[in-house]
DNA sequence: TATGAATGAGGATTCATTCAT
DNA sequence: TATGAATGAATCCTCATTCAT
């Protein structure tokens, strides 16, 4: 039965997310999964390919769950100013998860120099980012309050100010500087975008 | 003589920054680095207590490389913009160097996040980068030049955007992008800062 | 199934002892144990946690081998001279036996100075000793050919005699001799005990 | 200069008994030796062909400081009580001495058994502790208080419940039942040997 | 489908020994 | 004589992967 693979397939994503989280992405070892996910020590390598592939797998599903949040935010909101406090808001969602996630990301940027197949997942990711950027933009160039500037470069800046905001917040290891992270980031893109 | 116990010390750190170039951070063996250095196997574990010292030494090595790379270019100008400009370029020094230095980098932050002491070493780190931002911001509004916005907060956003874009150009792996993402930076923070 | 490995254990355990007897306690490998056993390197950390825990759980069985051994011995006859002359005997089982018991208990000896763990092992194993030696003094008291004499004391003592004999006869490596150390403890002893 | 390379030699088998007590047997390394002995390195090598070179002129070495201080003891009486009594007494010296002396002596019994070496130092030690207990049994039976069993066969005991006794209270770890055995050896020794 | 025993390659670390100074 | 830097063999341990059940 398909679905009961592609669950027990989400059920051992789920759990690596989780051991990563906790004990970083080269110290996880295949028991940790099985551990993590309740299940015993061969399921893995029965459902995925080997460590890499699972680890592969990991990706797609984190970048999809940020970006779907991501994407999620901003569909439901109508003006480009609500829009972008939506993104960096969705962006910033609290520190804990925030923390999770972003860990987990970055561990897979630093792979991913070494990766191709990460590049290109990553790759994937930023079109969904600079996607969502460029709706903003144009809308707000149509609502008359953004600048005229090329619309791709300012979707490329929107994402690095998000990303070097959170990489600076989760550098600094104190989650009450979260909400000055988020201000700074939505404020620095205003000052970029606005006329 | 210390000196060249000294002198040792950095030919394997070198020897070992190439090879996490090379190779990854979590692939790098300490035969990778003796091979690396030119020595025998012994000599890694006889200069540095493990191999956690030796990349705990690295990344002082390496962020001060980085530092000290910025810290003289603004030096060498005079006027608020030339500075920025300085060290915007400093920052995007070439596409091989950056590459090199930035992908290192990227590795320690992945890393220090479940290591307190890499944590610190990257908080001098900010620190001083924080330091040349305020600076240059400092020198600005009094060249009447910049608004007056919070100059921490400034310091803040300019590691922010020069450190987001980065990442993206490291991610997209293309180095005839590497001028496009040099001046996106440079126009992001001009935006925010000035009048 | 329990039973397996616990098996499992056990093979291990008398390959080690094999090994010790051959090589020598420091010059026994991992290597070696696997060898001696017939399986895989990886098979002894999968048993047991390390090293220093399989030579643990080897002196335990080694003593216990050996108190097992001389229990039976004296269980089996009746009068206190005997048990007595039961227990000599199977103190001094065989030159074969003996030699090879032997020396892998005087090197558990040697190792229990530095390890407290070894030292409640050979704890355990003399309270086995004494409780045998009280018992046939009691009785050897009671039958009224033993002297009044205080009877840890005794019990104390015939352990003592025992293992200076065991060690002496071991250390001249000549099997020849056997039966001569044999005689000369089994004499000590009963000059010792009897009125 | 002879005398200054003989004095090193003994300098450095000092400081490898007291590495061996502390640290035991097969845990000292040249390293230790060194830092003991207040020198570098690279000396033991020079003074001695190998680190088993080491090891066995310090068992030679150990095992004379144990003879030469019983034949002292009993070459300072003259009955045969009062020279059984001073033998023991100087195998029992005092918790601490036996404590060192005996560990020592341990590690290399249980070396022995794989060394022939070692096998040949300590039966020339057994000649040593024979040559005393013939002694005082010859001039006991002389004195017409021991009873004239084999005067090799009470030499071979005495020594067996020396070292019998002396090893199990090296292994119960307990400085303060040194006096109880070493009463419990003298006695057991004059019960053998009295008619 | 699921388990977990077994394998063995790989890698960090220790340390005796050598040798240039 | 004496030093201690350098070497590299040896060994413990980890862990991805396989496979019989």
């Amino acid at each position: 039965m398909k679905k009961k693979a592609s669950k027990r397939r989400e059920q051992i994503l789920k759990a690596t997310f989780q051991a990563v989280v906790d004990k970083g992405f080269d110290s996880v070892t295949l028991q940790d999964i099985s551990d993590y996910a309740g299940v015993s020590k061969g399921v893995t390598n029965y459902y995925f390919e080997n460590k890499k592939d699972v680890f592969y797998n990991l990706m797609e599903w984190t970048v999809d769950k940020i970006h779907l949040n991501e994407r999620n935010a901003i569909d439901n909101v109508s003006t480009a100013m609500e829009k972008l406090e939506a993104y960096v808001n969705a962006a910033f969602q609290s520190p804990e998860k925030n923390k999770k996630f972003y860990r987990v990301y970055l561990e897979f940027l630093a792979q991913a120099v070494h990766n191709k197949k990460y590049l290109e997942v990553n790759d994937k990711f930023y079109q969904n980012c600079w996607s969502i950027g460029r709706e903003i933009v144009k809308l707000g160039q149509a609502e008359n309050i953004f600048s005229d500037m090329d619309i791709d470069l300012a979707a490329v800046t929107i994402r690095a100010i998000i990303d070097g905001n959170l990489v600076q917040w989760l550098m600094r290891d104190d989650d009450s500087l979260h909400d000055y992270y988020r201000m700074a980031c939505l404020e620095a893109i205003t000052k970029v975008l606005t006329k």
